[in-house]
RNA sequence: GAUCCGCUAGCUCAGUCGGUAGAGCAUCUGCCUUUUAAGCAGGUGGUCCUGGGUUCGAGUCCCAGGCGGAUCACCA
């Protein structure tokens, strides 16, 4: 790699700059630089800064340079903005002009010190006294009108999109305020934040496949952790009444455009509380941070025009009926598999109805239902919650509480206490996706036994997803949880939501990318 | 994993019917002391993603592969 860097001329050329700057008598990476101002507080005072003539110092990225012979303009940018700065030969000296400032280029680190003034255009600039190079830059920036577009090279060389395109930085600055506005938010409620295992002899919590690894000083297998479930309800067990974590959790599952192998996760638990405390919270939790951080709650997503001011709360085989017109609560395995025979056919009627209507449009874009497939590892959970997917979630754009899901997929929440067919667990949609899930959690322990042996039957029939008994965890609910709500928010999402970035590579600083061929340093492949 | 689209100079992009590989910016040389996509004149720069095939001749057509993006499936 070193060797083509020197190879290309670009960059051969820059090296002989600094070779040249050296022979000057001046340093190209020397090592600080006193700063008065950022490029911003100059520009916001300007008027006094102006009016006392007095000596500022600012320092950044050389971002655009042009040059008049023996005088010059360039744009300093640092973290708070630019700055344009006037540098003439008889003003900083033919010395440091000539033998410094005319080896300079864009990209380069800059330091000026000069007073405030402004230009015949009107721009309020720095007219310099002095200037020193802070850094000589061997790599050419891209091209400055049409800057940095490449989706590849941006997300691979992040550094880069982030000195090209000023949206990004403001993307992850929103980011970083999300989740202190959530820190603020849990810690104002009283919750202590916590940090469970990261590497665990078992995973759970969760239906997902683990990534594997390997603790060479016990000799044992370790998963990564799906999610934090199983910790922070011990950590109930054992006395704390209200707990959260915020912190990367890792599937190994396909990755797409809201799908990343690793991805952050905020759960909470909190003690004598339900799942309607949990919904109260989340509620106010997202309405909080969104205000904080945006100013207000009408937002628009991809298009979409979203009001997180409401709410709304409706129960799963409500929706699943409205939708489809089928009360599906009361079906068995079989019934579930003839509804969706003619769902299917519905499907396709609509689809075929909608090509003549639109023959341009995409139907699955304009959510026109796509024929369910099955198969027969499925289970009367699994069939259900394909019905839900296909025909309703779509529909969910304002904010909405789905409550109420079948038993089945939900071995860690507790039994309906008015309905047996349900469990008391909810999920937010907004935008069609979800942002949230939580349940009153399941403290029965011989009904949690039961539940774990109904998942690894699942696991049995060839479910890779299904969850896998956790006996330490069990003896944890045996010594007696308190009633319990817990909730987990997927921050990404959340981000997502928050930014209107389509896809969850946009909200990651670096987003997992197959390495180039040749690029890696090859650990052994298995 | 499936389907579609993309990959040409450091960057952003053209490239017609298969016939000598182009532009702008950047870079280099010269001029230019209030410019702002500064300007003027001249120059350098290419594994056309990779490997095969068809052809007198391939950036262009065919096959296989690589990487990316979008959509679908599964999950959050």
């Amino acid at each position: 790699m070193a060797a083509e860097h020197h190879q290309h001329p670009l960059i051969a050329e820059r090296i002989a700059k600094i070779e040249a700057i050296r022979q000057q008598g001046f340093n190209p990476y020397p090592y600080r630089y006193d700063r008065t101002h950022f490029a911003q507080e100059v520009v916001d005072q300007f008027e006094h800064l102006s009016e006392s003539q007095e000596n500022v110092r600012v320092c950044g990225r050389i971002m655009s340079l042009r040059r008049m012979g023996k005088a010059s303009f360039c744009h300093l940018e640092d973290a708070s903005g630019r700055i344009q700065i006037y540098i003439r030969r008889d003003d900083v000296g033919a010395d440091v002009y000539n033998g410094l400032f005319k080896k300079l280029e864009v990209g380069d680190f800059l330091g000026a010190e000069g007073y405030a003034f402004t230009t015949k255009t009107g721009e309020k600039s720095i007219h310099a006294g002095a200037i020193s190079v802070l850094c000589k830059s061997i790599h050419p920036l891209p091209e400055k009108w049409h800057g940095l577009k490449d989706k590849e090279i941006r997300y691979r060389q992040r550094y880069a999109d982030l000195i090209m395109n000023p949206d990004v930085r403001r993307t992850f600055e929103l980011r970083s305020r999300i989740i202190r506005e959530t820190r603020l938010f849990m810690d104002g409620l009283h919750f202590l934040e916590v940090e469970t295992p990261t590497l665990q002899p078992l995973y759970g919590g969760a239906n997902a496949r683990p990534f594997k690894t390997h603790l060479n000083a016990l000799n044992i297998p370790l998963y990564l952790r799906i999610a934090d479930e199983l910790y922070l309800k011990r950590l109930i067990v054992g006395g704390f009444d209200r707990v959260y974590e915020i912190c990367k959790d890792f599937r190994n599952e396909g990755m797409d455009r809201t799908h990343n192998p690793e991805f952050t996760m905020m759960e909470f638990y909190q003690a004598y509380a339900d799942y309607y405390d949990m919904m109260n919270i989340t509620e106010k939790l997202i309405q909080t941070v969104t205000q904080n951080v945006l100013g207000t709650l009408n937002i628009t997503y991809q298009g979409m025009e979203i009001d997180l001011s409401t709410f709304h709360r409706a129960k799963w085989f409500d929706l699943i009926q409205t939708h489809t017109g089928f009360d599906t609560k009361s079906m068995d395995e079989a019934q579930l598999r003839e509804v969706i025979h003619q769902l299917n056919e519905t499907a396709l009627e609509l689809r075929t109805q909608f090509h003549q209507e639109h023959p341009n449009d995409s139907a699955s874009q304009a959510s026109v239902p796509e024929p369910i497939v099955v198969d027969d590892t499925m289970d009367r959970g699994h069939l259900l919650e394909e019905i839900f997917d296909v025909w309703v979630e779509p529909k969910l754009v304002q904010p909405t509480f789905v409550m109420d899901f079948p038993v089945e997929n939900s071995p860690l929440a507790k039994k309906h206490r008015s309905d047996d067919k349900t469990v008391e667990r909810f999920e937010l949609y907004i935008a069609n996706a979800e942002y949230a899930n939580a349940f009153s959690e399941l403290n029965d322990p011989i009904d949690q036994r039961e539940r774990f042996e109904a998942q690894m039957g699942l696991k049995a029939r060839g479910d890779e997803e299904a969850q896998v008994l956790d006996e330490d965890f069990l003896t944890a609910i045996e010594y007696g949880m308190p009633p319990t709500g817990g909730c987990g928010i997927g921050i990404d999402r959340l981000v997502m939501l928050l930014t209107d970035a389509p896809s969850i590579r946009d909200v990651l600083l670096f987003p997992m990318m197959r390495p180039l061929k040749g690029d890696e340093n090859e650990p052994e492949a298995e």
